[in-house]
DNA sequence: GTCAAATTACGAAGATCCTCGTACAATGGG
DNA sequence: CCCATTGTACGAGGATCTTCGTAATTTGAC
């Protein structure tokens, strides 16, 4: 069996850019974070540990508009994305959010959660 | 002569319309503190135990904005605003907001006054 | 090399948002 | 009653946002 020392292989040349931890606003964060289908998006990578690629997200919009908030969310710092073969892998900036602002993440997650319960959508 | 039965006399006759606590919605909220000048105004509101007239706040906008501004906090649910004569007097739904969404406010403040002491304003 | 899969780029339509100025309304004091 | 104070209503301009369709790009498999 080959090495394989890394053990994620960022597969292609294509590079994303990302805002430093320390680039990241308060505000932008917010303000992405206001949109329904972005926040769809960060409340199913929080149930995640590792990364999920954008097709498996299967939001009620065109991959044209889904490729729009995906690159929103990457440009204000929320998440990191990565090319892995023709896929684009997702994860949450769990580590940079927090350090940056302690609990407000989780408090969102919170929030969104008790909504839909309360508003009837998934638990009922 | 009538009882006077409340603390506070309403003084006018002009009402104001509020969102019941149940109808405040996570996503507003998060938009409408996306903003500088609403934030700002938020946070002058939580340093404060009272009301707060809109004219104490000076913001770096014309009155039509600020109206503006005081308008969509408040029909977002995020402030409670009460006519007092001539003026209209501004308080934070601490209360509502920390019973829908534990610990969100308080995150948001406080990685407001984080931020701004990374970024250099006020504190240096 | 060819092909399918995944995603982007581009341009555009429509909606919403932030901002403003000006004219107007409500209140309390003299 | 007159007036100053406080804030609103009513557009309107300009920016940004959400959404889309279509053409193009990149990658991995055969």
């Amino acid at each position: 069996m080959q090495p394989r020392t890394t053990v994620q292989p960022p597969s292609s040349g294509r590079s994303l850019e990302h805002p430093a931890r320390d680039a990241i606003r308060l505000e932008d964060v917010l303000h992405a974070l206001s949109d329904p289908m972005r926040m769809r998006v960060v409340r199913t990578l929080a149930g995640e540990t590792g990364e999920l690629s954008c097709s498996v997200f299967d939001l009620p919009v065109s991959k044209s508009t889904t490729t729009h908030h995906f690159r929103v969310l990457r440009e204000c710092g929320v998440i990191n994305q990565i090319y892995r073969g023709t896929a684009k892998m997702n994860a949450l900036r769990r580590e940079d959010l927090d350090a940056l602002f302690p609990g407000l993440l989780d408090s969102v997650l919170r929030a969104a959660a008790d909504q839909d319960l309360r508003l009837g959508r998934d638990g009922g």
